[in-house]
DNA sequence: ACGTTTGCGTTCATAGAGTTCACGGTCGGA
DNA sequence: TCCGACCGTGAACTCTATGAACGCAAACGT
């Protein structure tokens, strides 16, 4: 199966949203998003069935769904649930005003990716996205997972919560300063070199590189070869 | 909906398996479990149906599924859809031997909870559980969100964060490095090999070997016919 | 039976990881 | 303006994962 792999243009995304406002703004935010590239907008789940079988029929199917939940001619799990026994592959991000905890489950089980509470702004739909793309990325990349640590990685993109907020005793200009040193090492970096072209101590950018590797940006790998604890070696990754 | 709140005597747990050793050894897990209930054992994708329809009928629907994806008379995901299609409420946590992202993928959109790759330890298992009790628990307690907070608290917990705590001296990514590197090795490796094809000298390898040996995830055998002493030769176990 | 040969298994030095804690700076409140 | 709380940083320290060296065990050959 597979959704397609976002193509060349980036991942293709199909709004479903009931109020038309919101419809558009939501196309909006997910067209300002680098790499996606929002395909329709459509406003019920007879319109969203459709259009992802006429996607699908044309050889690209839609890579993500933007389904609101509350919808005119059906609930949106329903919808989902349908959309996987007929064999959509698309990942769906629900998007609701529905606080009912229940619900949550529900859409777990049915297989969301995401779960938003609308309200929301622009900063936490790009947040999601920018989550959503990054797990795409980890999945897609290597066909074969060394270990259970790959998938679990995988599984802590889609449900770790926003950390647009760095974690407490981090700041943004010395975790800009870090990743850029670390971007430009193409060969990968050991936290003692990355702290010393940065100018900062190696304590320090250890805890940013760190961050880095736990948010998905950044791996580490061990060198080894040379007696005594092996150097971890830091590596920029895509992204 | 509601899969039931778990009763009074714990979650029901449904365990489907084909390897009949490993079926009993997951039900046995589950069963040591405190505040888990294994309610029945299948070796089908037929009998897991079967079982849960009739579950559902008498009024105690299965909470969770432990649920082998390569089953003799279909695939576990293809069972998953049809229950959600169904309107089955129960989570399923797949339990695979399958390294394939792409599976983990399919996985999330069919909805699992969970993504265990085999062969994996009681403690591994533990902590699923635990976390998706604690999920349940999140969801249950309160009928209505607060937030945005509150939902991406109950996505958190079916992540995973832990490290199982290996035995001093060792490190997780070189033992991913080695034990993937004697997975793709058909015909079995000394310690000197794996060490060559890990990158990591002898001494470590033997180190890790060892361990795999003893969690019983390889076996050794000596290499007889040549002079000398015999050369021991580690072979994955499939298990 | 005894020597030869080969690689196992152990001990130990070592280099770097990871942790703890105290310091200087900054921001908000009184 | 002064004071207190907090936050990011780095120095000192402890711990851990690694490989080199070395002795020993186990098979074969004569």
């Amino acid at each position: 199966m597979t959704a397609g792999e976002g193509g060349r243009d980036g991942i293709s995304v199909l709004v479903v949203e009931d109020d038309p406002v919101a419809a558009a703004a939501h196309t909006l935010y997910v067209e300002r998003e680098p790499g996606f590239r929002a395909v329709g907008t459509v406003h019920s789940c007879g319109d969203a069935l459709r259009f992802l079988e006429r996607a699908r029929a044309a050889g690209a199917p839609v890579d993500l769904t933007l389904l609101d939940l509350y919808l005119p001619d059906g609930h949106g799990l329903q919808l989902c649930r349908t959309l996987r026994a007929a064999g959509h592959g698309t990942d769906v991000i629900a998007v609701t005003s529905a606080r009912d905890l229940a619900m949550v489950r529900q859409a777990v089980s049915a297989g969301v990716v995401q779960y938003l509470l609308k309200p929301f702004s622009a900063a936490a739909l790009h947040d999601r996205l920018e989550r959503y793309a990054r797990y795409r990325d980890s999945l897609g990349r290597t066909g074969e997972a060394t270990g259970q640590d790959e998938v679990d990685q995988a599984f802590a993109l889609l449900r770790t919560p926003e950390r647009s907020s760095l974690p407490k005793g981090l700041s943004a200009p010395t975790l800009d300063s870090v990743a850029s040193v670390l971007r430009e090492a193409a060969t990968g970096l050991s936290a003692a070199a990355a702290g010393a072209a940065a100018g900062v101590s190696r304590i320090t950018a250890r805890r940013y590189l760190e961050h880095l590797v736990d948010t998905g940006r950044a791996m580490r790998e061990p060198q080894y070869g040379s007696v005594g604890r092996p150097e971890l070696c830091y590596r920029w990754k895509g992204r």
